[in-house]
Order: C-alpha cells, then structure tokens, then sequence
DNA sequence: CTAGTATGACTACCATACAAGTCATATCAG
DNA sequence: CTGATATGACTTGTATGGTAGTCATACTAG
C-alpha cells in the first residue's frame, strides 16, 4: 500500500548516497508522519516493488529501521512497524531528558561561540514567525535544527545521534495532533530561556530550564492517550 | 587474518538467531577486546571466507556495527575497525553519564524490587571474589550485568540499549590495560555506594554515587593515552 | 460436526552473480 | 627519466534465485 503522499517522499529525496539510505529516510520518515499506522505489516517485496528497486536494499533498511525501533522484524513471519505506547513515549523522552539537559549544562559550563549563540537566536526568530502564521511543518523543523545546533555547537555529536533515535518516537506522537500539544509560543519561549541561561553561563539554570522543555510533553500526554486510545496499545479504551 | 582468539569467539557464540546476529555478535566482540585493531582493515569476502557463509550476512552485519561506531563503511574502498581517540571515549562517556545517574536517580525515587535489590548484591559479593582473587574478564563481566540489572529493574530497557552502545567504546579502552584503572576494589565500592542510597530512597545520593562511578574512567584516560599513544589517534606522540 | 492434516501463498534469510567505483601498478609516449 | 594512461585486482552496492519457516485455509478422516 503506497500511498500518494510517500510516493512523494521517495520523489522528493535528494538520492544522496545509496538506495539502502535513500530509502531509510524516506521509510522513516513516512512512519514518523504517521503514513505507515502503527501495527502495519510492510514487506521486502511490497516495497522493492513500489520503488522499483530490488529487494536487497530494502531488507537493509528493514534491519535499520529495526535498529532505530521502528519496526519489528520477525522471521519468516514478516515486518511490522511497532505500536505506539504510553511506555514507549516515556521511555523515549525519560532518555532524550536525560541526554539533552546534560548538553544544555555541558553548553552553560563551557560556552558556546558568538556564531553559534547567533544561530540558535536566529532559529528562535524565524520560530516565533512560524508560529504566529502556524506553519506546523516548518515549525517542527526549526524546533529539531534548534536541538541539532545546540548539541553539535557544544561538541557532542554522539549525544545527538542518540537523541535523534530517541526523538523519533516522540516526533510520531507529535504528528498525532497539533492542537493537544503545547503551544507553540510557550515552546519557543522555552528555547529562548534555554540560550538565555546558556548565554549567562549559568549551568544549573541551563539544566533546569532543558527539564522543563523537556517535560512538556509529559503534559500534553495524557490527553493524547484519551484522544487517540486507539493508537495508543496501553490505552485502556 | 582470523586470529584464533576470534575463531574461539565464533565457534564459542551459543549460535543463537540468524547468521547475521551471530557475525555481528562475534565481530563487535572482537572489536571490543581489540582483537582486531584500531584503523585496521575487514572486508565482507575475507570475512565470509574465514566464517565459511556467504557474504550477505556479513554485509549486513557491518551496516549494523557501522551505526554502532564501530567500524566505518566506505563505499568501493573498505570497512575500517574506527580509531580510538580522546575524544571519541569522552563523547562515549558524557552520554553514558547522562543516562545512567538519570536511571540511579529514577531507581531511588520509584524505588527497586526487593528481588532486583538482592540480586543486585549478589553481583557485588561476587565481584568482591573476582576482585580478591584476580579474575580480570569475569569481573567486567559482572560489572555489565550489574549496571544492565539496575537499568532494566528500574524499567529503562530504552536507556540500557543506549548504554549499551556508548559502553562499546569505553570498553575498548579498558581491555587496553587492567593495571592502568581504577582499582577493582574501589569500583566494587562505589557499586555497593549506588545500591545504598537507592535502597535509601535517597534520589540526589543515587545520582551523585553514580556521577563518581561513572567519572573513574576520566581519571586513568590521561595515563592510558600516553601508555598508548599509538593507539590513541589524538595523541600527541 | 470436529480434529487433524495437507496445501499453497506468503515471509525473511542466505547464497551467488553482476555492476560500479577505487587504487596501486605496470606500461608506454614524450 | 618523467608523466599520463591503461590495466587488473581489489572494494562495496545491487539484483535475483532458492531455502526454510510460518500461517491461514481447505480438505479429509473419524
């Protein structure tokens, strides 16, 4: 089953690199974007035959995505994207709070250069524009380059291939819905103290205000469960 | 060049799951106790010549040992064994220092099973054994299965799969050398320290206990790196 | 009608062949 | 001797055929 909308995934690839890689992003991406629904089976040759590509690659990105936790590859039996769970949010996020308040006090402690510091206040502006004119889409991207420049601007770069796998199980549930999730302009504003602390070389503070940020969404959580118990594998509807 | 420690590695693995998982099994192993080393090249033919399977699982196990940083794919030239430097052992362990005080302090606030809490104790009394009686890989082996009891009794499988990872690259550096750490007998102290204050409930001395544990390895970095510093490649002999 | 079984359509896994790029070396022109 | 070039032995990437396992379904024996 491919859909419209993947097609232009695939389409839209800039073919950096090999189709085993091509076709990581574009499958990772149609599964955080919710294109694939949770539970779904995909299969070798569904897919190679959709791409027109042979089943070899495809199997590779299989066994990456299983890496990432996107999906479960089971022998012989077939391959499934993994459901979305209460415990799994949780788990994902208790892990990406971890990680990334010890970025932002790592940043306070050792600070960051003028050039960077300059780029994260430049992402937060063209965030406050999107979020008066609510440009979700754009709005998530600059929220992810925010984090990007942060972690790698303080030299972890480790740390943000670990919050990048971690995030992709956040980010599914953010496509769930706009609306229940935070606003965005408390969001922004949260960044903003975030690079505020940091500027001010204020470690506990940079932490603090990373914990916050971070457990926004445990806020906007329960109601996402009630909404979409559906999904949810732990919902008890 | 199959050495014959890494044929024991091969003929030794319980052969448990596909070929691929018992190749990238055995070669992560093999990485690890630097058994094969640093910058030094693989290739899938040698690979599955020397393994007597085809090259496909072989492939498909360095794509999973490349997203574990192990070794580096480059296209149409070879697979690399990465080197170790400073840095990278740093990075490895300001990530695994996030997550695992983040998973003491979690245990200490939730509190821990009485059956984790014992076991937990068990795995001390038996490292105080090896300690005592020189047993150098059993230990380290019990020190994993210590911190893998604590991460998944306090319900964090998603953080230990992370520690997982990062824990490759520091233990790498700790095959280098046993006389150059931390004393085992201190190591088995700061163990006992953590469960202490998480029996306690005390959630900032589980944290703290932890952030020394985990700080030991940046006290003996600076003498490994000029014991070996052709092996380091940021060293500057 | 029920329980057991054969069947066929799937699946992922592995082996093999071919394609395409890299690089050292030998060869040959100047 | 020097430098450009062709060659061949590598490498990883992709395509495809065959193997073994799973599972739903239809069928058959009782």
């Amino acid at each position: 089953m491919l859909t419209p909308a993947i097609a232009e995934l695939w389409e839209q690839d800039a073919a950096g690199g090999s189709v085993r890689q091509r076709l990581y992003r574009v499958l990772r991406l149609a599964i955080i974007r919710m294109q694939f629904a949770p539970g779904q089976a995909l299969s070798e040759k569904e897919i190679s035959d959709a791409f027109s590509v042979s089943r070899q690659p495809v199997r590779e990105a299989f066994i990456r995505l299983s890496e990432a936790g996107l999906v479960d590859v089971r022998p012989q039996r077939g391959t499934y994207v993994v459901g979305i769970s209460q415990k799994s949010v949780r788990e994902a996020r208790f892990v990406r709070e971890a990680v990334e308040t010890a970025v932002s006090a790592s940043a306070a402690r050792q600070g960051l250069a003028d050039k960077v510091i300059y780029e994260l206040r430049d992402l937060i502006e063209r965030q406050v524009r999107c979020a008066s004119s609510g440009q979700y889409d754009q709005f998530f991207i600059l929220d992810e380059d925010f984090h990007r420049v942060l972690a790698l601007g303080a030299g972890h770069e480790t740390a943000w291939r670990v919050i990048e796998e971690v995030k992709a199980q956040l980010d599914r549930v953010r496509y769930l819905s706009v609306p229940d999730t935070t606003p965005f302009e408390k969001l922004v504003q949260q960044h903003a103290d975030i690079v505020d602390a940091i500027e001010q070389r204020d470690e506990e503070q940079a932490r603090q205000a990373m914990l916050v940020h971070q457990s926004e969404i445990l806020i906007s959580l329960p109601q996402m469960v009630q909404r979409f118990s559906s999904i949810f594998e732990d919902a008890n509807g």
